[in-house]
DNA sequence: GTGAAAGCGCTAACAC
DNA sequence: GTGTTAGCGCTTTCAC
């Protein structure tokens, strides 16, 4: 292998990092054939390059990032900026971009915005002069805020069109029609859709395929609406939506849908029995409530690597910038939380049990350790 | 405001970045002026400074970090290197140290070891040299790794004691004093712990200040375990306990306690009215379950915060290693999964209900917005 | 207070 | 193949 950088490094303690310099000197060649014995093998006879090795070895030497990327103006590195890597769905996409990016031999800066168009940018002030590119996921900045920045440095947007900036997103329009089709399949006659942010791009995509799905379909969808994107959001959804019951119910995205099956139990109803509920993403927690979530599964693991693949393409120059954004499969992933539709219109007041018996339990993370 | 990279980038588009010489030669002074006049405002003429500043704003000035720290052998960044960020018990570490570094103007770097060791070591291999210092959260390397590392760098390591690198833990000892304490005020005679990895440095302290704590209280109290520290450890750890009632739990962490309370609901067991549960950490998820978690509240925000800032300071040469680790205090957060212990012997035949009724909910960040 | 000049450690022509 | 020589953009003595 040609990199010094995994081998046990030799801390002589009080002295001074190794250079090439040094090596140069102890294996009687010039600091350039070294360089060259790291960065290009082949460039350099067999033997020296083994001599190098071993006295670079011995020596205890390191190749130092930061002199390689003044000279290269790479740094191997790459940016990932998130509003909250406290959400469930930021955080299996972050999981994506690391794996893709290791692969590759690069590093990941971490930015969490806090929810916070300034802090993002002050994030990104700081962040990008250091880096070969960013990913962008959930950004709250402005289209021209975006494209200014993909002009300084190539940037990946995920899950959000902006115009002259390659972007990825997931296949709302599909899954939206799945999801309709399942829910009508179920006999369900009107859908309600729990929408999310208002200036979430998601949530017009699928608001918009969810009436042609359901004008597909035959059948009826109202919106409610906006909601905050979390459990407190799907409980106040549930509160307006004994108002005007329906069936059926899709939800922009699972964190509303939970909280929305939270709320409508708390109120006496049952899900799937009163009404079916589907949400969109598929993170972790999807499967482990009960009862389970049906939902659009949008990869994020994948989602978060693809991205990162496609930057590190751009930053290798191997890929220009792409016209129309990329879409990436979606699929629906059915469990417990919807079910036939029941005859009996459904009325709140019929609900059959009290909350005291249910358990509002935890989230948790896929993977085993904790410590 | 001395830091030119803060105002809009102007992206000459074509153009190579900007530099000091530009900067210098427009404004007629030497390239170490523009430099002072950043790095060192106040060693410059007020006029001068003035004019250079406008001058690098006009042209779209921005320091390259890399060149900076090229020089000065700092890159205002660091590591923060966790098991599993997917893990709510990191993240929210994470977040704090995110918090720490930005105030003081330093960019983290995630390194996800994906609970290896391995890829923890490869990680810090290539993170390492780029960064000012790091943070080790649950790090799974070994002590004398770890002791190798901090040759290197600055480190600090959180919930574990290596010698000779500075540590920051939670007050276990406190912890569990409190919480046997509070199970002996409610009646509870028998404490069963439900045990953590067995390489937890956590679990050892948490284990043996249990036994101190129940021998002064009188109480006894047994270990089971170990587990895996998930909701799946908690929930084979429930089909143990079936087997040697008691009206007390306290479990390793929250996760494993919320998989018990799970588990033992499944089994037809209630909570706490036949068996009271107390975790340890105080992870978000705590208070979002039914019964809400009695928990020892660690502060993770502030730990991850607390990390940091020592790890700045040691950057900053404005303080040498600690001795012994720093300890952080921790509180009881009573909620609804502890109560008065029945008189009735539990035995899981008695259970009262089914568990169709009970609904297993999801986690969720705290944060609002999920796009 | 400001300028000139020497690096920081590495890479990249350009010779030989 | 390998050595020589410039830089990369910034900081930092050391003079003036």
């Amino acid at each position: 292998m040609a990199d010094p950088n995994t081998s046990p490094p030799i801390t002589s303690p009080g002295s001074r990092p190794v250079t090439i310099y040094d090596v140069a000197r102890q294996a009687g060649v010039a600091p350039s054939t070294v360089s060259r014995a790291f960065s290009r093998p082949g460039r350099v006879n067999a033997a020296t390059a083994e001599r190098i090795r071993r006295v670079a070895r011995d020596l205890g030497y390191r190749t130092n990032p930061l002199a390689r990327a003044l000279s290269t103006a790479r740094t191997r590195m790459i940016a990932i900026v998130v509003p909250d890597i406290g959400n469930p769905f930021f955080t299996q996409i972050v999981r994506g971009a690391q794996t893709a990016a290791g692969e590759a031999g690069y590093t990941v800066v971490l930015a969490d915005a806090q929810e916070s168009d300034r802090l993002e940018r002050a994030a990104l002030d700081r962040t990008v002069p250091a880096v070969d590119g960013v990913v962008l996921a959930g950004s709250r900045m402005s289209d021209s805020a975006i494209r200014m920045i993909s002009k300084q440095k190539p940037v990946v947007v995920l899950n959000r069109a902006v115009v002259d900036v390659p972007c990825l997103v997931t296949d709302n329009a599909r899954g939206a029609r799945d999801a309709v089709a399942h829910l009508g399949g179920l006999g369900h006659q009107q859908i309600i859709y729990v929408a999310g942010p208002a200036a979430s791009w998601a949530d017009g995509m699928r608001w918009q395929s969810l009436r042609e799905a359901a004008a597909e379909h035959d059948l009826q969808v109202r919106r409610i609406g906006p909601f905050s994107p979390d459990v407190p959001g799907g409980l106040q959804a549930a509160g307006q939506l004994r108002a005007q019951p329906a069936s059926a119910v899709i939800a922009y995205n699972d964190q509303l849908a939970i909280g929305l099956i939270r709320g409508l139990t708390a109120g006496g109803l049952h899900v799937p029995r009163q009404v079916s509920v589907v949400g969109f993403d598929n993170i972790v927690a999807a499967e482990l409530v009960t009862p389970g979530l049906t939902t659009v599964a949008a990869p994020l693991h994948t989602q978060g690597a693809t991205a990162t693949r496609h930057l590190l393409a751009m930053i290798e120059g191997r890929r220009g910038r792409t016209g129309e954004p990329a879409v990436l499969p979606v699929r629906l992933v059915v469990r417990g939380s919807t079910a036939q539709r029941s005859r009996k219109r459904i009325s709140p007041a019929s609900g059959t049990t009290s909350v005291s018996g249910s358990a509002w339990h935890a989230p948790m993370s896929t993977s085993a350790g904790s410590r």
